[in-house]
DNA sequence: CGTACAGGTCTA
DNA sequence: TATCTAGACCTGTACG
């Protein structure tokens, strides 16, 4: 599914005077060199054998192939091959080095944002395309067990794809459900700079609870004092701190900072900004995260607030397959420690509450407790002692995770399970041998980043490997998806219009929506099975088919 | 005046 | 008996 047999690999380069050149990179190495122009016609002829696009970056390539409605079925991004490998633990690093490798490692993704730049001065074309597929080539070769390592490469490439495909799509957004949802909540749109009349109310009587007809409750260090001098012993000034207090004023403050938050995040601002056209536009970011989650940017993707998934609806004759993983991490723990009394609990379709039932603690809420505890570092309180217990009952499981705490501890890389490495600390803790006498640091403060450092990389086994999965999951969905049919290009098919770590949204249309459903499963097994092979961990899908992405769940 | 950071709130 | 992982992005405020 994610790599094919005789595969034919088909290099893309951007040539001086506006041409571009396609080189075949198994056959001897005919060359191809055609005006920019034509691109979308040399490849639309040439995708019709499957190949393999090889080029420096995706985001340079593949949104202007998608506005020529074209569609590729897979790429090798270097850019991103170039990152995981430069980063791997698994990788002798000498052969990965060239003429250019600072070049590589410099080399930032283009965005819809600055267009400018691919046609401008843009860095890559001061790169060498065919060096770099060649020593990466060599740096895999020299990788013990590089089929992980290799399935990790053509997964974050097609990743890629997704990304690109997604932001191309859109997510369709209704404005004018937005803006009603807006203005049933605050009121309607004022002007510029005005505040809205329903956040206005509550602003007022914010200031009458508290006596202070002045206050801007938005200013930490205004309302601070406001509330100590109410008589409210508190240190800072946050919702859930608010919610413990007893105060005529905390209703109206609360509700005022929910309205507030809501019209600053999301409100008409965001519409005019993000939503064009029926449809939000975010730019994906694969391999944005050092974990290797995606990032994004624009939108705040990431945060898509529940409250305004009332306007995420799908077109008239269409519907939204939204699909999540219940407990993602925990079953990736038991899979990659290879964990049996785990994966046996993971066989359920509620982990924590399997937990339970064979008797390895007394309610769900004390497994839950403990597996965050296991994943994040908990170790104080209740977390803790959650963990030791668990720890005797899962060895493998909460072994793997105390072991990349410890190597994190000693300075040390740690790596996911396909080979993602994790990035060297660069705290002075770290450098025993730079220690001078002078700025040497608190030995308990030194201690305290050490521990700090000890949960990032106990971590990023857990959630780096989670993410392997879901980029799995991704490019095998993107492959059946299009199978879904019926033909046309991207956006007439099934098709990707959101994702979020380990959820997705497949917008479709409605007499297709039960082959998604079961399109969307079947990739989540098939994920399973690429990363895990035969170990039996299983990863159950809570799957909708709504019209509204609010509907889901 | 513009930039950098702190505090806050939303997501998994 | 907190406050432990990863992000984006808003406003207010201090700084240069």
């Amino acid at each position: 599914m994610l790599r094919g047999v005789a595969e034919v690999r088909v290099l893309l380069v951007r040539r001086p005077g506006g041409t571009v050149e396609a080189r075949e990179l198994d056959d001897g190495g005919t060359v191809t060199r055609v005006p920019a122009g034509e691109l979308p016609a040399l490849v639309r002829e040439r995708e019709t054998a499957h190949p393999r696009w090889v080029w420096d970056d995706t985001t340079r390539w593949y949104p202007g192939l998608l506005a020529a409605g074209l569609r590729v079925e897979r790429c090798t991004d270097l850019r991103l091959g170039h990152a995981l490998l430069r980063r791997s633990p698994r990788v002798d690093q000498a052969t990965l080095t060239g003429p250019d490798t600072a070049g590589w490692d410099a080399l930032e993704p283009v965005g819809a944002a600055d267009p400018a730049l691919f046609d401008l001065d843009d860095p890559a074309d001061r790169l060498d395309p065919a060096a770099e597929q060649e020593r990466q080539r060599a740096a895999l070769g020299t990788v013990d067990q590089r089929a992980r390592l290799g399935l990790l490469l053509a997964a974050e490439s097609a990743g890629a794809l997704v990304a690109a495909e997604m932001t191309h799509a859109g997510m369709p957004w209704r404005a004018d459900v937005h803006d009603r949802l807006l203005t049933d909540l605050l009121g309607p749109r004022p002007a510029a700079g005005r505040r809205p009349e329903g956040l206005e109310q509550v602003l007022t009587a914010v200031r009458q609870a508290f006596g202070a007809p002045a206050l801007n409750p938005d200013s930490p260090t205004e309302l601070l004092p406001c509330l100590r001098a109410a008589g409210l012993e508190v240190t800072d000034t946050r919702s859930w701190t608010l919610e413990q207090l007893d105060h005529p004023g905390i209703t109206p403050l609360l509700q005022y900072k929910k309205l507030a938050r809501l019209l600053q995040a999301n409100g008409w601002a965001w519409l005019d900004t993000w939503v064009a056209e029926g449809r939000f536009r975010p730019t994906w970011l694969p391999g944005g995260v050092v974990t290797g989650r995606w990032a994004s940017a624009g939108g705040g993707a990431l945060s898509a607030p529940v409250q305004v998934r009332p306007a995420a609806v799908a077109d008239d004759g269409w519907r939204f397959v939204v699909a999540d993983v219940a407990q993602l991490e925990p079953r990736v723990l038991a899979g990659m420690s290879r964990d049996t009394a785990m994966a046996e609990a993971a066989r359920a379709a509620d982990l924590y509450q399997a937990m339970v039932d064979t008797g390895a603690v007394a309610s769900r809420s004390d497994a839950k407790l403990g597996m965050l505890g296991a994943m994040y570092g908990g170790t104080r309180g209740e977390s803790g002692r959650m963990v030791d217990r668990l720890t005797r009952r899962y060895p493998q499981a909460f072994g793997l995770v105390e072991e990349a705490a410890r190597a994190g501890e000693r300075g040390e890389v740690v790596q996911t399970l396909l080979g993602r490495g994790s990035p060297l600390p660069t705290g002075s803790w770290a450098a025993p041998a730079a220690e001078s006498d002078d700025d040497r640091p608190d030995p308990r403060e030194r201690d305290q980043h050490r521990r700090a450092w000890g949960r990032f990389t106990r971590n990023f086994v857990v959630q780096g490997t989670g993410a392997e999965w879901a980029l799995c999951w991704l490019a095998v969905l993107r492959n059946r998806l299009w199978q879904t049919g019926p033909a046309g290009q991207v956006t007439d098919r099934p098709h990707l219009v959101f994702f979020l770590h380990d959820e997705v949204v497949v917008h479709t249309p409605e007499h297709l929506a039960d082959d998604v459903a079961d399109a969307v499963r079947a990739a989540a097994t098939e994920a399973g099975r690429l990363l895990f092979g035969s170990f039996p961990v299983d990863f159950p899908l809570d799957v909708s088919v709504v019209r509204s992405w609010a509907d889901a769940g």
